[in-house]
DNA sequence: GCAATTAGTTGGGGCTATCAACAAACTAGC
DNA sequence: GCTAGTTTGTTGATAGCCCCAACTAATTGC
């Protein structure tokens, strides 16, 4: 297919994913293509079975013909989003226009399962997503899965420190499990894909660079660069943990010392406002330590109040140090930070205030992130489908 | 211009400005279009007297008829590069080639002058490079002026703290002073140009992901992700100095404390090596401290040595928290760290090791920058070129 | 019911890349 | 020295794709 086919037929078919059923003379408006330029297109992806004529009526003037709409296919192509979290498994599937067909969760200890078993039990729930009335005899055309670690450029995991696993193949494994799908399989951080849903669909739309932390276990960060995912050299960019604060702090695992992680991560701040980390192992739901917490700061229990504050300075420092080196227009707090951004926000925004060169005006925002605990498998589906996309202009040509 | 002959063109003459003489057969090859095609453009490129037949022998081959090379027209436009620094103003022009035409330099205490007056006589400089032989009756495409501060997007000098300037709207008074020059000038940050450099013709060619570590008498840097500059949302990326490495460190100018630049610039480093910082102001040429340490260094030294060391290792936790963060293939050491890079090397290399997360031999390289105190010029006409060669291709439709 | 308005389609035209054939220029070998 | 072989560059024909203008279709307002 020539490309510059290619590049319209993926521009009208992105547009209408992205924003939504609307008519051929709106999408030349949008385009810039001519009028029958867009139509032919619009032929052609109908013909492909990616779009149709959507009953949705548009009516933006008061006289004419009225409008005829095409949607995405809801029988078109579909993509699926998996994640590997420390104590569930996760699958979604959506179709190309983003609407969640399916979801699955199963609960399981991962650290106590070996690496194989566990791919083995997510490849499962990936079949019998498939299974589902939606899919019909379709084959998803991508799956994108999450795992909380360093992922290198090979799609390899390196290491998944909260996992226990170091080095295992995730792609490889998972197409073993499959037997040769006949679709493709692409690992990524977690904290890399919250970004990407909180970009598509959360508290990054709109903006175009911004990095999303991640407060799980540890604290990740994803970095979102001219609208894009960045993920460095060689996959691992976005390392915000284990930024060092205080050179002679105490020792963290990752081998430095004083790192952002060992002084201001969930532990800490447990530890700080007057709970035993341990307690954490008990409290299953993910979500619990900044749900708990945020009670306790409404409650208003200084102890907790003071490790609030506390963490959220030497958060800003942090965030300061990114800040001075990204420029970025916001920092959105994931994870067990989202609900407690109403705290952390002051102590944040003073540290940045002092520390962090920046135009009047144009200081880098601190918001909370929307999405919670489903930014992961979310952002997986969301990378699946924005590769589908680019990919299913190409398609026509079968 | 139809979007796609301008898109080829472009391709075709960035090759030949970049990869030097060629025939119209490589090109092909080199752009997978088509033979006919290639020949097209150059006849158009020819034309619009950006090209022309070169002399050049290429002899790929043993037998067969003979290539027929074409280069850049030297007598085609031509772009400047303008430098203001604290005591120096400098104007380079090349040819799209990137062979340059014309240099001149004049020291001039531009903290003692004030803005205009300086941009005056930068303008000037400028003008006088028009007038030289190889400019013909020739106007320069475009212009780019490297300041030791803080440029927002709107090319307005923000801050530069070593000239003592605020809001100085630099791009404006220039134009002013060139009385509406038929080109057009843009403002950009002295690290920022001096990445550029070391990315087109210094020690980052080939790298796509590496951080330019500008040591003037603060410490700023350039960050070019994916083979570009990244200058972040407002422009002001890339403040390495400001990173926090000790939170209750000495305070620094910019409000903040224990930032990289109070621990780690110049003025510390000589004052651990056992020099009175003032000293500095006595020596006008701005490689001193760097050559001087290294003759010290050179020399045992045990001092310096020491400060050295120190210093090393304080960039070297700088620089683990921004290989965390963006995870670069290399970081490389400018102005006056480049002639210590070799006794820096060590220290920094071994903070990176226990403090910076990477993949086995992925590690981020720590190399010395190589164009010395003419990096922000070099840069300079640099970018100039770059937007030049851009925009040329859109020329042969006038 | 008719003018006005907006949407979508159809056929013609022009631009551009491609292809195939050919001309040009050189080497190698007899 | 001449011819076969090889590589380069050009030329004319071809096909694809976007654009334009005219036309049809469908609705509102008077």
């Amino acid at each position: 297919m020539k490309p510059v086919r290619e590049h319209n037929l993926g521009l009208v078919l992105r547009r209408v994913a992205e924003q939504g059923p609307r008519s051929r003379a709106t999408l030349a408006l949008e385009t810039g293509l001519n009028k029958s330029t867009v139509s032919s297109l619009v032929a052609d992806l109908i013909d492909a079975g990616l779009l149709r004529d959507s009953p949705v009526e548009e009516r933006p003037a008061r006289v004419g013909r009225p409008p005829q709409s095409v949607e995405l296919d809801p029988d078109g192509p579909f993509v699926l989003g998996l994640e590997i979290n420390v104590d569930y498994l996760a699958v979604w599937a959506t179709d190309l226009a983003g609407e969640v067909r399916h979801r699955s969760f199963v609960t399981n200890d991962n650290r106590a399962t070996s690496p194989p078993d566990v791919i083995a039990l997510l490849a499962r729930m990936a079949e019998e997503a498939l299974e589902q009335p939606f899919a019909g005899s379709r084959h998803p055309m991508l799956a994108t899965v999450a795992v909380p670690g360093l992922v290198d450029r090979a799609g390899e995991l390196a290491v998944a420190p909260n996992l226990g696993w170091v080095g295992v193949p995730v792609a490889r494994l998972l197409n073993e499990a499959l037997e040769d799908p006949p679709y493709a399989v692409r690992v990524e951080n977690e904290a890399n894909l919250g970004a990407v849903a909180e970009l598509v669909e959360g508290a990054g739309r709109g903006l175009s660079d911004f990095v999303y932390i991640s407060g799980e276990i540890g604290i990740g960060a994803g970095v979102v660069l001219r609208g894009e995912l960045f993920r460095g050299a060689s996959g691992f960019a976005g390392e915000f943990g284990h930024l060092t604060i205080d050179p002679f702090g105490p020792p963290c695992g990752c081998g430095g010392r004083g790192c952002l992680e060992r002084l201001a991560g969930q532990d800490t701040l447990l530890r700080l406002a007057g709970w035993d980390a341990r307690m954490r192992c008990e409290g299953a739901r993910p979500e619990w330590p900044g749900a708990m917490l945020a009670d306790s700061a409404r409650a208003g229990h200084a102890r907790t109040l003071e490790a609030l504050s506390q963490v959220g300075h030497t958060l800003g420092i942090g965030i300061a140090s990114l800040a001075n080196l990204l420029d970025p227009e916001a920092v959105l707090l994931g994870g067990y930070l989202a609900p407690l951004s109403q705290w952390l926000r002051v102590p944040i925004e003073g540290e940045l205030e002092t520390r962090a060169l920046a135009g009047r005006g144009m200081r880098c925002r601190v918001l909370p992130a929307r999405l919670g605990g489903e930014a992961a498998v979310r952002g997986a589906v969301a990378l699946s489908r924005q590769a589908a996309l680019e990919e299913a202009a190409a398609l026509p040509t079968a």
